[in-house]
DNA sequence: CCACCACCTG
DNA sequence: CAGGTGGTGG
């Protein structure tokens, strides 16, 4: 959608490569053609959405452990193979609407728990001794994990604001939204020049492009701190439950006081990353499958590869959800883990490597995926190969998104309000596992520079949600509020430098000034901003680029560079031609990653 | 007064 | 890129 634009925009008129890029016409045409087909790489949709469900596979894991436990021992104890009957097949879609399920849950799950252990009489079949007892606990528990399931299955759906109208729109302000539109179509008036037909396309395009984006910035979010909330309870109730259960069963079967650990220590150990322990591997794959809970829909066997390996990982990715939008991997992002409260102090090591495996998953559908443009545009610097290596750099051992995991995604309707929660919760939790630098380092500057592409005049708000990794005070803002303005400097210094170029080799028209990929001034304006060609420059950037040069042609044809503060007009039409920066910038993870030293 | 900006300088 | 300065707007 959007990058033909730039191409189109130049074709007709040869002169204008002239001046502004290197050699062109011909080589613009076939790249031109070969653009049509293929899709724009921009923003959203491109990625695979959602892997949310990574967290929810965390929280999987978690019970799955308790319950390998409670089973082991059960097992090993009792020896009584009666199959627990498989409860509700799907219990996943942790809700939104934490109230209702919060009350439900607490109403229920709370007093069964503590219930008396009226035995159920399908369990006190078989033979056992001390069994009864330790039977009903786990049926106990099972009718509680079977409560929990069910109250947050039917907990009404959150805000699915994404269909209905009244959906939260506007996560930015108004105002904003209205500069963006005014803007918009200043800047089609002003493309749409009867003169230039292809302009119109780069119009459209970039209205497309733009509505997708303003769309993409608009999406819901609803209520963190309510799924929070919910996620917190579920999880305090679940593992008190569990806890609970394992520590009667403990009590009454095992003969030995010394040979059960501390309810906590038991509990908890088996998610902790490294944690090993697991009583018998054989026991607990015989009999994993057969909880209810083994049929949720990400059935994971937590032992198996969490803690050490992460190349587990890469399994939740066969859920239906594996399709992952940068968005959702941003969030996503900082949610599992930091706001995994079970996992004792889980190292920083360790959680880095698993957000790298999630996160890998994002870039590559975004950034890296070089288009074939490059590839015939790009000369001077292998843009494809460093790309390819960024990509490898990023996901070395998750496995590639494949069709196949794209045709599940439609699926589930659950797995938009899961992604939903989730994210709701993702937002709201803070980092608490990464660490938050006092100062910037040259990542962050890296980063900053990056950002550049999308926003020439950032709020500090708006740094500030990007930079979650920065402790940020009065200093450190400013600091980087210093830094986009020295780049905006150096931005339009280039400008004015080529538009006054233009004007000197007699160009007339303005719109003849396009900034392409293979232009002298974009070669410049990357390596300032992107040396090492590490990054896929946005298309968007170069619309402004284009646009931003042709301002100062105008206003330079025209004289007014005569007039000391002619500039500021022209600053104030960029300063509103901010495009809202990929979530993926958000991650602090992302940035360790990409922009690390 | 503060935050932000452009400009200039090193 | 950081410091310093002056201007501007809330």
């Amino acid at each position: 959608m959007d990058l033909p634009t730039a191409s189109v925009l130049l074709s007709p008129q040869p002169q204008a490569c002239s001046h502004l890029a290197e050699p062109c016409m011909e080589r613009e045409r076939s790249s031109f053609t070969q653009e049509l087909g293929r899709d724009s790489t921009f923003p959203r949709g491109q990625l695979p959405s959602s892997s949310l469900t990574d967290a929810d596979w965390f929280w999987d894991e978690h019970i799955q452990a308790k319950r390998a436990r409670v089973e082991t021992i059960v097992r090993g104890m009792c020896l009584s193979p009666s199959p627990l009957a498989p409860g509700s097949t799907r219990a996943r879609d942790s809700s939104c609407c934490p109230e209702k399920a919060r009350e439900r849950k607490r109403k229920q799950s709370l007093p069964v728990q503590q219930g008396s252990l009226k035995a159920d009489p399908a369990w006190d079949q078989g033979p056992r001794k001390g069994g009864p007892p330790v039977k009903e606990q786990l049926h106990l528990l099972k009718q509680q994990l079977r409560h929990l399931q069910a109250h947050i299955l039917q907990a009404p759906e959150p805000s699915t604001p994404i269909q209905g109208p009244g959906g939260s729109e506007q996560r930015k302000g108004p105002l904003r939204a209205k500069q963006r539109n005014s803007l918009r179509s200043s800047l089609c008036t002003m493309d749409n020049d009867p003169q230039q037909g292809p302009n119109k396309d780069l119009c459209e395009a970039m209205k497309t492009r733009m509505a997708e984006v303003k769309h993409q910035s608009e999406e819901p979010m609803f209520c963190p701190s309510g799924a929070q909330v919910l996620l917190e309870i579920l999880r305090k109730e679940l593992s008190r439950a569990v806890s609970q259960a394992v520590d009667s069963v403990l009590q009454q079967v095992l003969l030995d006081p010394l040979g059960h650990l501390t309810q906590q220590d038991r509990s908890f150990q088996g998610l902790a990353p490294g944690g090993r322990s697991q009583p018998s591997p054989s026991g607990r794959g015989a009999y994993k499958d057969t909880l209810d809970l083994a049929t949720l829909p990400r059935t994971v066997q937590p032992q198996a590869g969490f803690p050490l390996g992460n190349l587990s990982l890469t399994r939740p990715l066969d859920s239906p959800m594996c399709p992952i939008s940068p968005r959702e991997v941003s969030k996503l992002y900082q949610s599992p883990l930091s706001n995994y409260p079970l996992t004792t102090v889980p190292s920083h090591i360790q959680e880095n490597k698993i957000l790298r495996q999630l996160l890998g998953h994002g870039p590559k559908g975004h950034w890296s995926v070089s288009p074939p443009q490059d590839s015939s545009s790009q000369s001077h610097s292998s843009p494809k190969s460093t790309q390819q290596h960024w990509v490898l750099s990023q996901q070395q051992l998750p496995l590639p998104f494949t069709p196949a995991h794209e045709e599940n995604r439609p699926l589930l309707p659950s797995v938009k309000m899961e992604q939903d929660s989730l994210q709701a919760v993702a937002d709201s939790l803070p980092f608490s596992s990464i660490h938050i630098q006092e100062g910037l380092n040259p990542g962050h500057l890296k980063k900053a520079k990056l950002m550049f592409f999308f926003t020439r005049y950032p709020s500090s708000n708006l740094l500030k949600a990007y930079f979650p990794d920065v402790q940020f005070n009065r200093c450190i803002t400013s600091q980087m509020i210093k830094w986009f303005s020295n780049f905006r400097e150096f931005y339009y210094i280039q400008m004015e430098k080529y538009a006054r170029q233009a004007i000197s080799e007699g160009v007339t028209n303005p719109k003849m000034l396009v900034v392409l990929r293979d232009s002298e001034l974009f070669r410049v304006l990357n390596m300032h901003y992107n040396k090492g060609n590490e990054f896929k420059v946005p298309d968007c950037f170069l619309e402004i680029a284009s646009l931003t040069l042709q301002e100062f042609f105008r206003a330079m044809s025209v004289g007014k560079d005569s007039d000391p503060s002619w500039k500021k007009p022209i600053y104030k039409i960029i300063s509103k031609l901010d495009n809202d920066i990929p979530e993926i910038f958000k991650s602090s993870n992302y940035s360790l990653e990409l922009f690390r030293s």
